[in-house]
DNA sequence: CCCTGATTCGC
DNA sequence: GCGAATCAGG
C-alpha cells in the first residue's frame, strides 16, 4: 500500500487526534501499526510525548548489531481479520452495513428475579480494540455512540466469550429444554 | 497476555 | 522511504 497524500493526511489528522497508531493502521487498511508509527517518525509528528498511555522515557540501549533478525519468514499479513469484518470501519464512508447486520438487541437483559444466570459486565471494547480472543458481541445501537462490544475473553478463537455463546447459538438440546 | 509507542536496520 | 522485528513499558 502506497503512502498517498490522502493516506498521509488522514494519518496525520488521527494521529492528531490521538488515536492509537493500531486504530490508525485500522482505518487505514493495509498497514501495520509499525508502519504506522515508522511513518509517523519519518513525517516527523510530534510523538506521544508523555501524556496518556506510553511516555517510555530514555530509550539509550541499541540491541545487538549482528544477526538478530531470523528473516527466515517474514511478512505477516497484518492482522487476522476473520471475525468481524467490516471490511473498512470508515468513518468516513458511510456504509451502513458491513457484513452482518447488527439490530439493536435485547439479550442482556437477566430478567427480573434473577433466577441465578449472570449477565458479565462488558468491558465496552470499540471495533478497533477487539482481538481474536475478544468477545465480539455488539452490544447498544450502533448508531447510538454509546455502542460497544461485549470483550470478554472468548474460549480459543471463538467469537463470543462463554456467556454470548450460548445466546448466540442456542443449541437444539437447550431449546427443548428452555420449553 | 493484552496493549502502547520507539528504535533499528535490511530491503 | 518503508516497515518487520524488536525493545521497553503499562
Amino acid at each position: 500500500m502506497n503512502w498517498t497524500d490522502e493516506r498521509v493526511e488522514k494519518l496525520k489528522k488521527l494521529w492528531s487526534e490521538g488515536l492509537s497508531a493500531s486504530q490508525i493502521a485500522a482505518q487505514l487498511g493495509g498497514v501495520s501499526r509499525n508502519a504506522v508509527i515508522g511513518k509517523v517518525h519519518r513525517l516527523n509528528l510530534p510523538g506521544r510525548a508523555k501524556a496518556g498511555g506510553t511516555p517510555s522515557a530514555a530509550r539509550p540501549k541499541r540491541p545487538a548489531a549482528a544477526t538478530p533478525r531470523p528473516s527466515a519468514f517474514q511478512a505477516r499479513p497484518v492482522a487476522a481479520r476473520a471475525a468481524v469484518r467490516p471490511a473498512d470501519t470508515g468513518i468516513a464512508k458511510e456504509d451502513a452495513d458491513a457484513g452482518f447486520e447488527i439490530r439493536s438487541e435485547q439479550l442482556p437483559v437477566p430478567a427480573n428475579g434473577n433466577n441465578g444466570v449472570v449477565v458479565p459486565m462488558s468491558r465496552r471494547l470499540e471495533l478497533t480494540q477487539l482481538t481474536e480472543r475478544t468477545c465480539k458481541w455488539p452490544i447498544g445501537d450502533p448508531l447510538n455512540d454509546d455502542f460497544h462490544f461485549c470483550g470478554n475473553e472468548s474460549p480459543d478463537n471463538s467469537p463470543y466469550c462463554t456467556y454470548h455463546q450460548r445466546l448466540a447459538y442456542q443449541p437444539s438440546a437447550e431449546r427443548r429444554r428452555m420449553r
